[in-house]
DNA sequence: TGCCCATCGATTGTCGACAATATGGAGAAA
DNA sequence: TTTCTCCATATTGTCGACAATCGATGGGCA
């Protein structure tokens, strides 16, 4: 999923992988409690393992632990999905800029050919909209792998992408113009090609406020 | 240090900012290996928090765990420090154009207090950099806490000071011109003042970037 | 009837012991 | 002498049991 997946050595570590993807899938939904005993024993292990796998959950933000009340899944409400979009607008776009100045030209042409897989997965897959979400992740996956950055690329493949997984899960939404986004790629891919860093930057963070202000509408309109 | 001080409840918790603090002011050195069994009986502990104090840690990218290997302390080499800073343009450039827009008046008004108190401390305190190195703490600090976005507040004083303030240790560097410093404190708070969020981050981050290249230069000049 | 307090149950926090794995050194072969 | 292998030892990973704390339920009192 995101790459690290070298065959997890140890118990706990397997147990927050799991634990991680049952809070994306929404198996295990927002607010609910994390039953230690449950969760040792659904997973076949003992307590020890799944109290450290969730103390790294807490680091990832995706559960808030309270000292002797147990551990709760995260509630993504909307003040707290803004602020995520904030932090990945800053991040993403930083992301942005030293892919523009550092990316090698290998990289840059396999952007280019996630353009056109995902164009192809736009024309021929009519509702099929989790191939769509999935190619999305992929395109900001690879920028963030390309500003050679790795505490950038921790920070948003390891925490920042797992909280918006919940996101979209939650919202059940989908770029609701799929078209309109893969302009706005192919845009950021042009001027990463260019090494204009400011631009790329720039439109990094166009794209970013502008998903969340369509968001944030659909929210309104829902509620 | 980072206004959480109310009262840790669990052995894991104090264990933590205990072992946060070892770590930021050298008593346990760069690369050091956290012996579990050593620390354990040294904090008058078990193994068992201990353990889930280092998971913690280890989401703060304070230590570095190799699975069945221990845990080491992070060894900040001259790239980690410069993506440090590069993450920490984004964020605080981020956080200051958000405190620009959202900050109250009496928020903005401590700002200005801690410039004046920051300058009396830089023409009274020959040498006693300590000072002026928490002052600038303050600053910073005090423009993410107007940002009025947890998450940013988290990512800053959570993780990111707790390394700055490692680097600054590493490097027994200050800012030598801390005249310098503080007029660009003072541009900033401006600009934050008069809510122009754009000039606000602007500034905020040639603030940073600046000081990366002033303490980049000496790291050159001392090899 | 309504509120407060004590007790009980369940859950989290902590501990010591055991199992699994890596590190380092001694010894043998080339 | 060097290198490879194997073993001993120390360290990490895991477990089950015990202690501490929280929340709820029910009884007593105003």
């Amino acid at each position: 999923m995101t790459a690290e997946s070298e065959e997890e050595k140890t118990l706990s570590d397997r147990a927050s992988t799991r634990l991680t993807h049952a809070i994306i899938t929404g198996e295990l939904a927002q607010g609910q409690k994390l039953s230690e005993a449950e969760l040792a024993t659904r997973f076949g292990i003992s307590r020890g393992p799944l109290r450290e796998a969730i103390r790294r959950l807490e680091g990832m933000r995706l559960v808030k632990r309270i000292p002797h009340a147990g551990a709760r899944v995260v509630t993504l409400n909307k003040t707290m999905m803004a602020e995520l979009y904030r932090v990945r607008e800053a991040l993403e776009g930083m992301a942005c800029r030293l892919a523009a100045e550092q990316m090698s030209t290998t990289e840059q042409a396999r952007l280019f050919e996630l353009l056109d897989e995902h164009e192809s997965q736009i024309e021929a897959a009519e509702g099929r909209e989790y191939l769509q979400n999935e190619g999305d992740f992929d395109f900001h996956y690879h920028i963030a792998l390309g500003s050679r950055n790795q505490m950038l690329i921790d920070l948003l493949a390891g925490e920042m992408y797992q909280l918006l997984r919940m996101c979209r899960y939650k919202t059940g939404t989908m770029h609701k113009r799929p078209q309109l986004a893969l302009n706005q790629h192919r845009q950021i891919t042009e001027a990463i090609a260019n090494r204009d860093g400011d631009l790329a930057e720039l439109l990094m963070r166009r794209h970013i406020s502008g998903a969340w202000k369509t968001i944030s509408q659909d929210m309104d309109d829902y509620s």
